[in-house]
Order: C-alpha cells, then sequence, then structure tokens
DNA sequence: TCAATCTATTTCAAGCATAAAATTTCTTGC
DNA sequence: GCAAGAAATTTTATGCTTGAAATAGATTGA
C-alpha cells in the first residue's frame, strides 16, 4: 500500500515539493559534471554541448544553427566559440555564397578531445544513473515524456 | 508490453538518452519560470531563491547560511543580497558578538513581494506539471529518491 | 538602381556563478 | 597581552547567459 503523501495536501503543493526533488536531483549530477569536466579536462559544460553539436555536423554548422540547436542566444554562442577557436578546438570557416555566415567545425584536435570528454561523459552519467536498471528507466522515460507533451514542446 | 529500447543498446547509452530527456524537461520549465519572473514580476530565479531561503528564518541568515543552504558560493551571494538590499528586499543588520558577521532579513516589502512569488511560482508549477497525477508523482517521487540517495547526497 | 527590409552575427550592459585571494574580526594557546 | 590560526565576508578575475542595440551583408520591390 504505498501512500507516501497525506491526502489532505493539495496536489499543487505535491507537485511543488517533486519540482524540488527534481531540481535538487539534476543539479547536484550537473554540478559533479561540471567539477569533473573542470577538474579533470580543464572544460566546461557549455563548451561540451557545442562541441557536442558540432561533432553531430563534420560538416560544420552556422552561429544560429549552434543557437537553435542548444536553445542559447547567439551573443551566447559567440562567447564559447571564440574561446573554443582561441584553443585550436574549432574554427570558423567562410560561407561561399553569403560574407555574413560562417560555419564553424570542430579541427582535428577538437574532434579527439570532443571523443575524450563524451566518454568520459557517458561513463560518469553510467555511474550516476547507476541506481537505474532497464524498466526503471522505462518508467522514468514516459513521466518525462509525460511532463514534456503537457508542456508543448517539440522535439530537436 | 511496453518495451520502448532496443535490447540491443546497453545501459549505460540508456541512461545517456535519459538525461538528456531529463535535462531537457528540466530547463525548459525552468527557462519558462524564468521569464515569467522576469516578464511579470521583475525579478529572478537566484533573488527567488534567496528569498525563499530568508523567507523560512524569519530572524535571519547569516550570509554563510545562505551559501551553504542554497549550495552555492559566498561571493554569489554577496551579490544577490547587495541587489536585494538595493531594491529595499532585504536588509544585513549587525549580530551582537560578532562584528566579521552580518545577519540578513526580508523587509517587509520583501517578505509581502515573496508571498506575492511563491504563490505564481506554485501555480506555475502546478500548471506545468499538470500532467502528473497523484500515484505519477509518487512513482516520480520514488525514482528520484533512488538516484539523489545512489549519489550519496544527505539531506539539507 | 537603390531604398527598405530582412538576416546573420557581434557587441554591450547587466546579472549570475565559481574559485582563489584579500580583508577584517574572532579565538586560542601561551 | 599577543601572535598564530581560524572564521565570515568581500573582492577579483574569468566565464556563462540574456535581451537589446549595433553592424554588415543579402534580398526584394518599385
Amino acid at each position: 500500500m504505498p501512500k507516501t503523501h497525506p491526502t489532505s495536501e493539495p496536489l499543487s503543493k505535491q507537485r511543488l515539493r517533486l519540482w524540488l526533488r527534481f531540481l535538487k536531483a539534476q543539479s547536484s549530477i550537473e554540478a559533479e559534471i561540471r567539477r569533473r569536466l573542470r577538474d579533470q579536462y580543464g572544460s566546461t559544460l557549455p563548451r561540451f554541448d557545442v562541441m557536442s553539436a558540432l561533432a553531430r555536423f563534420p560538416d560544420g554548422l552556422k552561429m544560429s544553427e549552434i543557437s537553435g540547436l542548444l536553445k542559447v542566444s547567439n551573443g551566447n554562442v559567440t562567447g564559447i566559440v571564440d574561446r573554443l577557436t582561441q584553443d585550436g578546438l574549432a574554427l570558423r570557416v567562410a560561407v561561399p555564397g553569403d560574407r555574413r555566415a560562417q560555419l564553424v567545425r570542430l579541427t582535428p584536435a577538437g574532434q579527439s578531445a570532443f571523443a575524450e570528454l563524451a566518454q568520459a561523459h557517458e561513463a560518469w552519467l553510467d555511474e550516476m544513473l547507476g541506481g537505474l536498471g532497464p524498466d526503471e528507466l522505462d518508467g522514468f522515460g514516459e513521466l518525462l515524456d509525460g511532463v514534456s507533451e503537457h508542456l508543448g514542446e517539440g522535439g530537436d
């Protein structure tokens, strides 16, 4: 008889409490990932996210495509790509027919750096979400779908 | 027969994909909350979090207590409390026996501003998590507990 | 043509976040 | 009393993030 909540508590309070737990789990995992990226690789999550997008499109992405994929502002991407470029991990190449736009690509150094980061990232999550077996992953996924659906979000 | 994943896919990849969905749901909800706080109340999430902590302790909190509760850095809290103070929502009062520390309290204006924000915040979440009924809330909560437990996190 | 408009990107100002260094004030041990 | 260390906070440097303004280049329609 799983009844872990007082029936007297309004549903809105229960949803609020769930959100706070949700946030707590999320931010502790994310904080740990940021810490490891920093300590073990001298990198950051925003950089990882941009590299991840670039890795999926070897032909390059325009600045606006990156910001669209990651759902962040244009100005934000400018800064991150600047720093990636300074570090030799990305480069901007001209688009033939359009002098406004540029394609951003990972350099070979960027590709191998990302491969290393991605492998570590997957292993970290495997470790941190290790408490979840196949059935729980399915159940969790369905709940998340329910939320996203209700939010009226489209996929990428 | 819910079998939404290929059995061939390694568990680590499933966990990674779950994390990405988790992040997506979380960040779209959070982005919407930030947007509404900004557009409807001219406020921000960090301010709301600090005010929320202060509201729970009417006798005041030391700077280090705030940063401990919210798990953010000391320097971060300095800036947020500075701005809250400039806006007349919080104030620093001296601690009798210790000239190093100060207690931060909500002003009456801060209290009523927070009450309004908190009510809106709860209603927003109720709306955004409206797809989840009591049973789903319980199931979700247990999954989150499983994650947090595996992470070895203590409660606040 | 060429002016109006649209598109792609960068720049700017402000706030948030961190870790590390600096400052000020207590506390402790002699 | 006082020097050494600990504690509370602020400051600093750097990076991330946004929305809004600015810049530069393309497109379109009279």
